[in-house]
DNA sequence: AAGACGGGGGT
DNA sequence: ACCCCAGTCTT
């Protein structure tokens, strides 16, 4: 096939160097895979050097307490990928004896492996024929055969596999499957690509019907909600805090925060303090309350907008289970707390 | 089938 | 402001 031995060409000719690359160890590879769910190789990559050095193996994942995971998953976002990391970290070490499912059907079992991730670590592990269907590969293949079904549509999975299946040279899914999303990720992107260097400039249906530009089309828009989080952050005379723990479903589950007053809307910082004195967070008197941010911080996720403000809550002795700030260090925080708190 | 789930970087 | 990133899970 002349399109995957063009692609492979300018795979071993142009791809990056990467720690996950030129091994085969399925533990390594899944732990990068995970990582790199709808994250950017540079965002990714201090995180697995930071995994991979405190958890050399999937037995040192295993043993890990989950705040440990956590808190080096911090920053990073997603955060049910490292609970369920560290789920199937537990099921591999202790129910496989530490080895991983060896094909994609098996792989797909497990906590958090989805059919992309599953193919891919088949394939790059074991060189399984699977192909892998990512958002590079929707937009390279939507563009060279000008495809303009939705990806976001429940057909398109289907749909762009079995062309990649079919594109995809036996016996050599590893090389085929990194090379078509390192081409996604370094010439074929999303904006602008330059299509006068490129290796597929002559057989590219999408540049022939100027249609790069359009493809590949995603219809389903993600609609952003605001929220209003007030963070109390109460201070005794020993400068003790308070901290709780996330135990919810939804954003940030299982990560810390400061005992949080949400709002419906934005309301004036008057009824935020009444509030504040209503609500007995603490059994103390409190004694003054003022805003570290008076302007409220947008912390911007892709499907919230959460309007953020500190609040310094002084009270009276000491609070019942105060929480020295030392001792907080190793605990899991949202960036933009972790944040708030190395600033202090 | 649609929505929830983070954070950062590019345009 | 909007889009996208080596997607998966839940509803």
């Amino acid at each position: 096939m002349k399109f995957s031995n063009t692609l492979i060409h300018w795979y071993l000719q142009n791809k990056r160097d990467l720690p996950w690359r030129n091994q085969t160890n399925p533990y390594f590879i899944w732990l990068s895979e995970i990582m790199l769910q709808q994250t950017r190789v540079a965002q990714g990559l201090p995180y697995f050097l930071s995994f991979t050095k405190a958890f050399p193996t999937v037995f040192d994942l295993a043993n890990a307490h989950e705040e440990q995971v956590l808190k080096l998953w911090q920053g990073l976002g997603y955060y049910s990928r490292a609970r369920n990391l560290h789920q199937t970290a537990k099921h591999i070490a202790y129910e496989f004896n530490g080895e991983f499912p060896k094909t994609s059907k098996d792989l797909l079992q497990l906590k958090g492996i989805g059919e992309y991730t599953a193919a891919a670590i088949a394939s790059f592990a074991y060189n399984e024929n699977v192909p892998v269907v990512d958002g590079n590969v929707f937009r390279v293949l939507a563009r060279y055969f000008d495809i303009d079904t939705d990806i976001a549509s429940a057909s398109a999975k289907k749909e762009f596999t079995q062309i990649a299946q079919q594109l995809l040279p036996i016996g050599q899914a590893n090389l085929f499957n990194q090379a078509i999303m390192e081409f996604g990720a370094l010439q074929c992107v999303p904006k602008n690509p330059d299509c006068n260097i490129c290796i597929f400039n002559d057989s590219c249906l999408a540049l022939q019907n100027k249609k790069v530009g359009l493809l590949p089309v995603k219809l389903k828009k993600t609609k952003v909600t605001s929220r209003f989080f007030n963070y109390l952050v109460f201070l005794d005379e020993n400068d003790d805090s308070i901290i709780t723990k996330r135990t919810q479903k939804g954003i940030w589950q299982n990560l810390y925060e400061f005992p949080l007053l949400e709002t419906e809307s934005a309301i004036a910082d008057e009824n935020i303090i009444s509030s504040i004195q209503k609500q007995d967070f603490v059994s103390n008197k409190i004694t003054a309350i003022h805003l570290y941010n008076s302007e409220s911080i947008v912390h911007k996720l892709s499907h919230q907008h959460l309007n953020i403000k500190f609040w310094k809550v002084k009270v009276e002795g000491k609070i019942q289970n105060g929480i020295n700030w030392k001792s907080i260090e190793k605990m899991p925080f949202p960036i933009v707390i972790h944040n708030f708190i190395s600033s202090q």
